[in-house]
DNA sequence: ACCTTTACTGCCTAAAAAGTAAGTACACAC
DNA sequence: GTGTGTACTTACTTTTTAGGCAGTAAAGGT
């Protein structure tokens, strides 16, 4: 899916950072720009793939699927393929994936307390 | 210092994502391999420019000045310029940066013990 | 005159992430 | 036999991020 360099710096590197800090290889797990927003739609429960792409606009299914893949492959999300045609599938956090879920609304919360808006303004709590 | 396609559908996604998400905002503004780290190695008291990059061997001197540029942009990081020479500097968190501490020390405890390796493995908590 | 130190800047390339557009499969309805 | 719905896949391009490496400034040492 991913066609990595595997001997580049920055591959390299990539693999130093997240084998040696918790911290950052949680980060990256979850990073990129839909991961997030994805488990986000999922924490009241499990979605079919129609239903996720409809809560997030902007995805392109391309997006959607690959994004979906990697949650999977890292086992925050489950799938269940009901094997009918049409298709039908639902994607559901895994335990792992639920017991994230408090410390996204703890950002959640810290988020919306200090109005990060991504290169953020300063606000309430600065020097 | 980053230079942005402003209508790229990239880049408008991006803006919708991060204006629209407290959560999303807040992680893309630390994302990136390098500013948890940089924030981590913060979190105890300032520190000079040189000692950053010592704490930190892999990154380089390119990369850490703009990571730490754009920290500062958004008020993660304050730095300290002494006007010497030779140059000395002292980077260090902001109250926004502190506050969000307690939040990467969760990251920190919840990476430690689902042993999250970045594209992850099944481990303890999973159906 | 030349080297060292510190904290940078700038230009270029490599690699990865994101997006675009089209196509696939199968069952059912008309 | 053409069209619809669902959940995808594939090939390709654009945009962004990461890294390589040389260069800069200014004071002080030798």
């Amino acid at each position: 899916m991913k066609k990595r360099k595997l001997n580049s710096t920055n591959h390299i590197n990539e693999k130093a950072i997240t084998s040696g800090c918790p911290i950052t290889s949680t980060v990256l797990a979850i990073g990129g720009r839909w991961k997030i927003i994805i488990l986000w739609q999922l924490k009241d429960g499990s979605l079919r793939y129609n239903e996720i792409r409809k809560a997030i606009p902007n995805i392109s299914e391309k997006m959607l699927i690959q994004q979906l893949k990697e949650l999977m492959q890292s086992c925050w999300v489950d799938k269940k393929d009901y094997n009918e045609i049409p298709p039908r599938t639902e994607y559901s956090l895994t335990k792992l994936g639920k017991s994230f879920m408090p410390i996204l609304e703890n950002i959640y919360e810290w988020g919306t307390k200090n109005k990060i808006t991504a290169i953020g303004q300063k606000t309430a709590a600065n020097n």
